[in-house]
DNA sequence: ATAAACTTTCACATATTACTGAAACTTTAA
DNA sequence: TTAAAGTTTCAGTAATATGTGAAAGTTTAT
């Protein structure tokens, strides 16, 4: 394989994965692409590399900013911005779950415990609405303070966590 | 608030956050009405409520019970085939994680094993690429052996492993 | 073997989401 | 303060993903 075809099916690949993720194809290629280059890219250079338009291009290169895995960068001299990707793949994982627990898990508790206060009714039916909808509070927000301890350390927090199932 | 409509928002929101994940909305919804649903039910009920096409019902459900996490019952006496969710928070979420990793973390591997063998190039950018591909590699390897072991335990192993990570 | 009762499939329609490109806006240097 | 160099926005368009419904397929009881 040569190398460009190497970095173009790296790239798709990423891509697709982005989207079975919920994160947008583009978006998840952009970053690839600036995590996978030696120098920061422009805007310019990102749009002419995965053949998109400027507004796409900006659009995603907020979006991904916003979730704090990418940086503009200014170089001396120049006008131009310039984007650069977080380096470290720890620090990467440990930003997004940070994100999407405020952005998803968050907002999902806030419905379950609001849904079950609903006027009492005593149906089998809503006895068990009840039941299931505590149990899937409790078990997510479960899985939230964990997923807070693993991403706390400070890390490599994979592999400390890892270590630490060991025993 | 009244039950039906907590139910309805219960729906609406469990089928929005399922998009978010790469799940699609109605199959999230049918798992949920079937999670919360006292008894289990029929093809024509699921469709009643949900207000879906026989084929989307149909395709759906197959979907469900590929993950594992849905049940066909036959009911003595009728021929009418009736679906039940896994009514194990707990298990459903292994099952969950078990079918992911099987499906997207395990091809991502491989694909990023076959993507570092490039005709040997030593421009930077080829080195690089090099890198961080690997450095991807050993990340995903090692969150997907974290996940396992994690999943590994029997049962409430979200709590399980809180207790295992309060050392 | 047949037909009633039900389920699945699939070509087409609809809805959702993402992308384009040009206009509007912003920043910087002179 | 102007204009060059760049960035963002957004209405319209394109692509993708989902859903429909009728026809084909299955199963079961007789």
């Amino acid at each position: 394989m040569e190398f460009k075809e190497a970095k173009e099916q790296f790239l798709q690949t990423w891509g697709a994965l982005g989207s079975q993720w919920g994160i947008n194809k583009t978006m998840a290629q952009i970053h690839a692409l600036l995590m996978i280059s030696p120098d920061s890219l422009s805007m310019e250079e990102i749009m002419e590399e995965l053949q998109i338009s400027r507004g796409n291009a900006s659009m995603n290169l907020r979006g991904l900013i916003d979730w704090g895995i990418v940086y503009k960068e200014y170089k001396p001299g120049e006008r131009r911005e310039y984007f650069k990707a977080d380096q470290d793949v720890d620090s990467l994982a440990r930003k997004i779950a940070v994100e999407r627990s405020k952005r998803e898990i968050q907002p999902t508790l806030r419905v379950l415990e609001d849904v079950r206060n609903f006027d009492e009714n005593d149906s089998n039916e809503a006895r068990k609405f009840k039941q299931k909808t505590q149990e899937l509070y409790d078990f997510v927000s479960r899985a939230d303070t964990m997923l807070e301890k693993i991403t706390n350390q400070k890390e490599n927090w994979v592999t400390k966590t890892i270590m630490k199932l060991m025993t």
